[in-house]
DNA sequence: TGTATGTATGATCATATATTCAAATATCGT
DNA sequence: ACGATATTTGAATATATGATCATACATACA
């Protein structure tokens, strides 16, 4: 069914200690990494990390989050597009500011992780 | 002490729910995203979190981990570097092989809190 | 000591990404 | 309706990054 090669013995390292099927089951066992992969990207730049920091703590404004962050507004709009696509942020529209919070538990879990061992270089 | 400029009132979205004192504690407390965002960059890649996921199971050689990725081991290794520089996964001889594992419980707390989620989507 | 195996490295290339700029859109107050 | 405020968008550009290739290095074994 599947169009993928037969893994042959030859692909392995000779006399690894794991054996042929090791190596078989450790391919069939990987789970997809796209979903993760993609969250951890989008986290992994330090101004979307920032962003993500402060919604975490607050709710903000496009231009406070620019002036926060020493940054133009345009570029902070261009990564919150990224962060709403993903739906890790969300947008609400208070007069004519537009009003962004956090919008997934999953990544305050992470935040919370990952800040929890800061420091520790 | 620093040299950053001031923050002017003109900077700030006029009447925001939110003073100008709140922006000014913002910028201060946010903490240096240095570490974390590197952390999350190197995670978010899907090669080099298959490594990660792999040794967070196990012990692999290079060879073996590019068989598993459908990779070269080129490829792999100059991944394994970037993880080393990291200090997120170690290096030991055995032989001629370089068998690699995990160097960090930090790294395996974030995977297991990010992959609880995987399928959320 | 030479050869095969296993890994690391540097250079190159194609692509992806962050940022800036200019301009468009939308909302409020006068 | 007009101007000021607030945000979004697309294009352009510079830089970063992942993959490949060729090659160097290092170890085991004959």
């Amino acid at each position: 069914m599947s169009c993928e090669p037969e893994l042959e013995r030859e692909d392995l390292c000779e006399a690894h200690e794991v054996d042929f099927r090791s190596v078989e089951e450790a391919k069939a066992s990987l789970p997809d990494m796209g979903y993760v992969a993609e969250l951890f990207k989008a986290m992994g730049e330090s101004t979307r990390l920032s962003i993500l920091y402060l919604l975490w703590k607050g709710r903000w404004c496009v231009h406070d989050l620019a002036t926060i962050l020493d940054s133009s507004v345009s570029n902070v709009s261009h990564h919150l597009r990224l962060l709403r696509a993903m739906r890790l942020v969300k947008a609400t529209k208070e007069g004519r500011k537009v009003v962004y919070s956090l919008d997934d538990d999953h990544v305050e879990a992470l935040m919370s992780e990952a800040f929890k061992h800061a420091g520790h270089s």
